[in-house]
This record gives C-alpha cells, structure tokens and sequence, in this order.
DNA sequence: ATGAAGATTGCCT
DNA sequence: GGCAATCTTCATG
C-alpha cells in the first residue's frame, strides 16, 4: 500500500528527511525494484535560486507546479535522469504558486537487485553502488521520462513509495544534514539529508566547470 | 538561430 | 583530481 498523499502535502524542506527509509518502487513488465532511500535534498520553489522552479514554471518543469505526490523527471547531461517527489509550494494550499520538490539522490537496493545490477550494465558492482547518486538510482530502477508526472501515491502506479516501518532514529540511526550537491546558488544552506554511515549514500565531488568551447580557426 | 550550462558519472593519470 | 560524453533547456540576439 503506498504511502499517503498528505505525507507530500507539507514543504519539501518537512518531507526530506521523513523519506529517508522510506521505500521507491517500480514495476515493470521485467520486473520489480525497491530502493530504500537513504540521501535526499530539498528544494524550495520559486525563493531558491538553486530549484528549477526559479524561473517560474516552464514545459520541462510543470510538473513542479502541480499536485503534490508526483514524480518529476528530468534530464541532465545529455544522458542521465533524476527524480524528485513534489511537495507542497511555499505560498499555501493552492497548487500551482509554489512547487518545492525533493530530490531522491541515493538508496539501499531490497528487491530485484538482479534485475537493477542488468540496467546499470555493470557486472562487478558492488551492491552498495547500484543506486548511489542520484542518476544511478535512476538507472537502477529504470526511471525516465516516461514516469514525469507519475503518482507515487496510487497504487495502480508503476512507480510508488512505500511509508518506512519505524523512524530512523528508533533502528538507531541518525540523521545528518549538510549543504546540497553540485548547486552553485545557495550552497551554504543545508537541505541534503542522508542517514548517516550508511554505505550508500553518495560521495561528495566537487563541482567542476567545463572547459571553454574550442574555437576553429 | 545560437550557445552556454547543467540537481552526473565513468574512466583516466 | 581531471576530463569527456552527450543533448535538452533556457536566455539572448
């Protein structure tokens, strides 16, 4: 049974850390995949210059902007996807003014590793590595664009979310917070959420801009 | 129409 | 730690 739509109904930077053991899955004609997330990051809506509702709402965003509880997909690079669980906006119950949104950036594989190890190509990878960041989860699970609006809280839905058991704290973990991943605006805020020690969580690289186009005599 | 940057990753030295 | 891969999106001319 997938969790509750009133779980998303609330700002992003309230939902991210409850995500975390909480469960993604996606079903498809291959089979299932079940992540345990355990990294997240939050984004306000139009107030963050680092979300990409910024700009207000665009084609590639729209999902954004509407009804909490959906998946929005994008795509970035040139080859990978990202997914992230749209919450409520920052300017009250009306949907459409404010669109905040988590990112799902890395979890612990607990169902259909066979099939997740298949889509991410690589033979020897250690379990742990499957879904570790953001793009690999993705591939893991078989996410792209297709699933962009999905309903997490359907259960008619290939992609859906599962509540956690117990809180995190209560299996003796903890929580810890820093600032986001590869965001140049409002670095010093921490909205990255991750269960800490856990061996999937993503490791942090340093953002490094592209070297200048080369130009033809 | 054009171009620069991007919520990244894998492989190289 | 550095760099290439690869293409969509958005801002600008």
């Amino acid at each position: 049974m997938p969790i509750s739509r009133d779980f998303f109904v609330r700002h992003a930077v309230g939902v991210a850390p409850d995500l975390l053991g909480c469960v993604l899955e996606h079903e498809t004609a291959a089979g299932l995949v079940a992540v345990r997330l355990t990294e997240v990051e939050a984004y306000a809506g139009r107030s963050d210059p680092a979300s990409h509702a910024y700009r207000g709402k665009t084609a590639r965003n729209a999902v954004m902007f509407g009804p909490p509880g959906h998946a929005y997909v994008y795509f970035t690079y040139g080859m990978h996807f990202c997914v992230n669980m749209v919450c409520l906006g920052e300017e009250g119950p009306a949907f459409g003014d404010g669109a905040s949104a988590v990112l799902l950036r890395a979890g612990a594989i607990i169902e259909g590793e066979e099939l997740a190890r298949a889509r991410r190509g690589r033979e020897q990878l250690a379990s742990r590595d499957l879904a570790r960041g953001p793009a690999r989860l993705c591939q893991a699970l078989g996410i792209d664009r297709q699933l962009d609006g999905a309903d997490v809280c359907a259960a008619d839905s290939p992609l859906r979310v599962r509540a956690r058991a117990g809180t995190p704290a209560r299996s003796g973990q903890k929580i810890a917070t820093g600032p986001r991943v590869g965001v140049s605006a409002a670095a010093d805020i921490p909205w990255r959420f991750w269960v800490e020690g856990d061996p999937t969580v993503s490791v942090y690289r340093a953002h490094v801009p592209r070297r200048p186009k080369l130009v033809t005599p």
